[in-house]
DNA sequence: TATCGTTATTCCTATTTGAATATAACGATA
DNA sequence: TATCGTTATATTCAAATAGGAATAACGATA
């Protein structure tokens, strides 16, 4: 039942702000302190992390994370106070929408069948 | 600001069972009383259409579309009760969702910038 | 100034997706 | 039984997307 869920995408005209892999690879770069190595801890190559982390600091009128190059150990990305505000935004959101829609959620969820 | 939005989709496993295309598929379809001139008012290939019906049909454990070939206009496709229920259950989901969510909607959308 | 790991970017290829086309089957009706 | 518009399906081709590899730039440190 773990793989019968719900997503929640944040639109910018056509293209995605925020969403459940955006979210989770900013929580990674909190962690991990680099683009590369958070994309390397979800598997992802570094050119997909870089492209996600663009998309969103396009899409907003402030950077959600910042990154140097060079220094001591190659440089690295972090993310800004803002950054953290839109990530729990959305982490709070996706938790709300959960809780409010639980009756309609599970009318559609006990209706599938099995997968995988 | 109408193209900033929020959309949920449903899973079963790793495809989608009910979003937003589904569900205006099937109150297209509903109106008109076949895939064939449903796809044509949405702009949308038969093929693809029809994919998708399949791709609900066998999501759930029961058909939310029936159709049939043949007869004197060729045939035709209709919403089941139990497709009812569950494009109800989504739309009610989604509206639910938006209201339980304001806060944090507009706390992300409010930081976008504008597109198209 | 050489080293290091990271950021940033380009290029090319493989895979996936989508659309268009073609065709058979269907069955109520005239 | 001929006609009709639809369902259902396969095939092919173009387009969009994703991924990998390669490379330059960066700057603190030794």
């Amino acid at each position: 039942m773990a793989n019968k869920h719900l997503k929640i995408r944040i639109y910018n005209g056509g293209t995605v702000a925020m969403g459940p892999g955006k979210a989770e690879l900013l929580e990674t770069i909190d962690t991990c302190g680099s683009i590369s190595s958070a994309a390397k801890q979800m598997q992802m190559s570094y050119r997909r992390a870089w492209e996600l982390v663009d998309v969103m600091n396009k899409c907003f009128n402030q950077p959600v994370v910042t990154s140097a190059s060079g220094g001591q150990h190659g440089g690295g990305a972090h993310l800004t106070d803002f950054g953290r505000f839109i990530l729990k935004s959305y982490r709070d959101l996706v938790v709300k929408a959960q809780l409010a829609t639980e009756l309609e959620l599970n009318q559609i969820l006990s209706n599938l069948n099995q997968s995988e």
